[in-house]
RNA sequence: GCAGAGGUGGCGGAGUGGUCUAACGCGCACGGCUGGAAACCGUGUUUCCUUCGGGAAGCGGGGGUUCGAAUCCCUCCCUCUGCGCCA
């Protein structure tokens, strides 16, 4: 969320962020804000100098106590007191409420390169990587291929979990080890501390990290438990630290993390989308950096190049897009997508979603860096896709399938295949 | 899951209704002393509000009792020990 003291320093900053989103409903909620919130620090004036008073009294209570002097004038002057700190403390804690359910939703300020647009088809390409190829031969719908080859059963989840689910088989599941694998190397090899976190996570962790909407449309809820299933491992590396001061000096804190991810909300479907491409349960690696503010931006290209460099090796063609005002969400100030050239859509998918959230999800989860000499502000928050197994799976399905339905598998793989060359095809 | 013991500042640790809401120790920062350093001395070391004089809050979270709560009550969370269960 913003600091409040963006809003009244700088209000206008604000509001210029939100017309370039053109949310116009939200750009109300600044002056709403703003107003609340000099209302709320009268009131807590109020209630300050009451319990000023209260204690004085009750300090002169004590004295007389002691001397052994009579109290009960006193006492009757300071119970009155209690009862009015109650009222106005009411007023101070509704103000408050209100005032962070806005502050909440307000979105994260903008980096000033992000690409004005309405939506995502005006979304930027930055550049493009290797030759999309339109496929030589009549290419069926990944789902309908996996199924066929015996290599997933999307039948037989459906009966077990019901849509979107997939079991993986044989050496399609072997594959996706093997890129898992990949990227881990890929990854530990360059720093990142390899992560395994937890798959289930509390609301109030949750709320450190996440756009509040997803609680409704994304996340699963533990019946009866105050947990949800995570939509990605960002989620607990993120709210990792929360409440915690951070030494400058143990910064950028780099994490790579692997885990299972769950959502309910999968989307538009489509043939080409039925299979493996939009599930309710996924496996993904996931880069999380902690970082000083000085350092993100130059730390997000960093994530963006991990991420290109894997779907390099996988030799999987690639753009590159610079998500436009109207299509970044709340959390983020910058975010490049990669899309994945799928070649029997002929078009590019995406694959990677990198952001730098700057102090959005610090100030939330109270995260802050410690300087040397002492000083303390918010730390700085980014994650990035390494690689989203299903995602990269279908790209290498579409990308590498050859006429007999065999798929070779990209070089830097086969190592992790105990040397295999192709998977699938006939028996 | 059951029983017992706990949760106090950056860390260790005292405090079980009012003698500043945090003793004492360690660490860290700044200042003094020094040619420089160690030692030593002093100040500071959470959050919020402020008309910058101060003020308020804070002892795992939330709620309650009281003129007054780290201290009493309720509730939730977590840690440790033992038992149980389990991969």
């Amino acid at each position: 969320m913003l600091d409040i003291n963006l809003l009244r320093e700088n209000p206008k900053s604000v509001l210029d962020d939100l017309r370039k989103r053109g949310d116009e409903e939200k750009e109300a909620w600044v002056d709403e804000v703003v107003k609340k919130d000099e209302e709320y620090r009268k009131f807590l004036q109020e209630s300050q100098q009451l319990r000023k008073k209260r204690n004085e009294i009750t300090a002169e209570i004590d004295k007389l106590r002691r001397e052994k002097k009579d109290t009960k004038t006193k006492i009757e002057e300071a119970k009155k007191i209690p009862v009015k700190i109650k009222e106005i403390e009411a007023e101070t804690v509704k103000l408050k409420e209100r005032i962070d359910f806005l502050l909440m939703r307000l979105p994260n300020i903008m980096h000033e390169s992000v690409p004005v647009g309405e939506d995502d088809s005006e979304n930027v390409e930055l550049k493009k990587w290797g030759k999309p190829l339109k496929p030589k031969f009549k290419m069926k719908p990944h789902g309908e291929f996996l199924q066929e080859a015996g290599l997933a059963d999307f039948e037989r989840a459906a009966k077990v979990s019901g849509a979107g689910f997939y079991f993986l088989m044989g050496d399609l599941a072997l594959l996706e080890q093997a890129i898992t694998q990949f990227a881990i190397r890929h990854l530990v090899k360059k720093g990142y501390t390899l992560v395994e976190p937890p798959l289930m996570i509390r609301r109030e962790a949750y709320e450190t990290v996440t756009d509040l909407d997803d609680f409704e449309s994304v996340m699963y809820k533990i019946e009866g438990e105050d947990l949800y299933l995570i939509a990605t491992s960002e989620h607990p590396m993120g709210s990792m630290y929360m409440n915690e001061i951070i030494d400058e000096d143990k910064l950028p804190i780099k994490f790579a993390g692997i885990s299972s991810c769950f959502r309910k909300e999968i989307g538009a479907h489509g043939v080409d989308t039925r299979g493996i491409f939009r599930v309710h349960q996924f496996n993904k690696i996931e880069q999380f950096i902690f970082s000083k503010p000085e350092d993100s931006w130059r730390l997000h290209e960093e994530l963006l190049k991990n991420a290109e460099e894997i779907f390099q090796a996988l030799e999987i063609p690639y753009r590159v897009v610079s998500i436009c005002t109207g299509d970044i969400g709340t959390v983020a100030a910058k975010k490049y997508d990669i899309e994945a050239w799928m070649p029997r859509e002929g078009e590019y998918k995406e694959v990677v979603s990198c952001s730098n959230c700057t102090t959005y999800q610090a100030v939330r989860g109270n995260i802050k860096i410690r300087r040397k000499n002492g000083d303390k502000e918010h730390a700085h928050t980014l994650n990035s896709t390494a690689i989203a197994t299903s995602r990269a799976l279908r790209a290498i399905i579409e990308n590498f399938q050859e006429e007999d339905g065999r798929i070779r598998i990209p070089k830097a793989l086969q190592h992790y295949m105990d040397g295999k060359e192709f998977i699938g095809g006939k028996k």
